[in-house]
DNA sequence: GTCTATACACCGATAGAC
DNA sequence: GTCTATCGGTGTATAGAC
């Protein structure tokens, strides 16, 4: 796929990614971790107020994630091999996730405890929903989740 | 693996599964949809009120997941060349699953759109924290989740 | 039914020419 | 840098003897 992808001949990417097969897919992980910096992450970090970043960040996890059409690559790389050679990377990724948002709620007023639990249900319904709507084919229980979801994150 | 875990030449086991590999992932997906529905969807189909039941289904699928260390072989099965053979499958199983929990939840007294959402909420988070809990190694959030489950369920 | 032997395609990777 | 050719290994499956 990669070779077709980029018009180069097999030897020409071993040429690019010395370590095989792994340094492709570390630069599959890195690409996206940047662009979920970029295209999410970045709107927790702003300076309104954190119920506006909640928001903010819900909208664009419905664009990231196609509305429910894309796979999430942490949860895939979690999966089989994968998770032998990139655990500790993935993991690192995703705590920094729950940690982000969970400081946001923080600002907000809510007790850590409470705030670090709220984030991960968000997360994990982020996750589980892409696993429905995969399987299911219905976009709306994506729309519906991400919908209700500032509210259930920042209501007091 | 097969060939090891049978004590079985490779030539025995395609002469038992005359589909090859897609016959004996079948049997896999047989295998444990029965399991699931002896361990897990029985407790539904009980006698007992609708509360004791999801609060039973519950129960069994701690166990069934073991504490959130097994993976969901449904979500599994949704992947990559998988998804293309057993797609139509996977999707009636969770259908299934979904109804199941829906119908219980109506007897027990909640409009119908309502169970629904609830019923596939429920089974979201089941399928995202086994994510969190694979990627994070922290068992802690599937018996927060599932605890908490029965509640979400079934309140007024 | 079970085995050994084999076919065949693909994957990950390297050698070496240009 | 890019290519063709090749290697070793593995996965899926079959042939044919017993």
């Amino acid at each position: 796929m990669l070779s077709k992808a980029t018009g180069l001949g097999k030897a020409s990417l071993y040429h690019y990614f010395p370590q095989g097969k792994q340094g492709m897919a570390k630069a599959v992980m890195d690409y996206i971790a940047s662009n979920f910096e970029e295209a999410v992450l970045r709107f927790l970090q702003d300076a309104s107020t954190p119920e506006e970043r909640i928001l903010l960040m819900c909208q664009a996890l419905g664009d990231f994630y196609a509305h429910g059409h894309n796979n999430c690559f942490l949860a895939m790389m979690s999966l089989g091999e994968a998770d032998n050679l990139f655990h500790d990377q993935v993991k690192q990724q995703l705590e920094m996730w729950i940690d982000t948002v969970t400081q946001v709620l923080i600002e907000g007023g809510i007790e850590p405890q409470l705030a670090r639990e709220r984030s991960q249900d968000a997360i994990i319904k982020i996750q589980g929903t892409l696993i429905l709507v995969r399987i299911l084919n219905e976009p709306a229980i994506f729309t519906r989740i991400l919908n209700d979801m500032p509210r259930k994150l920042i209501s007091s």
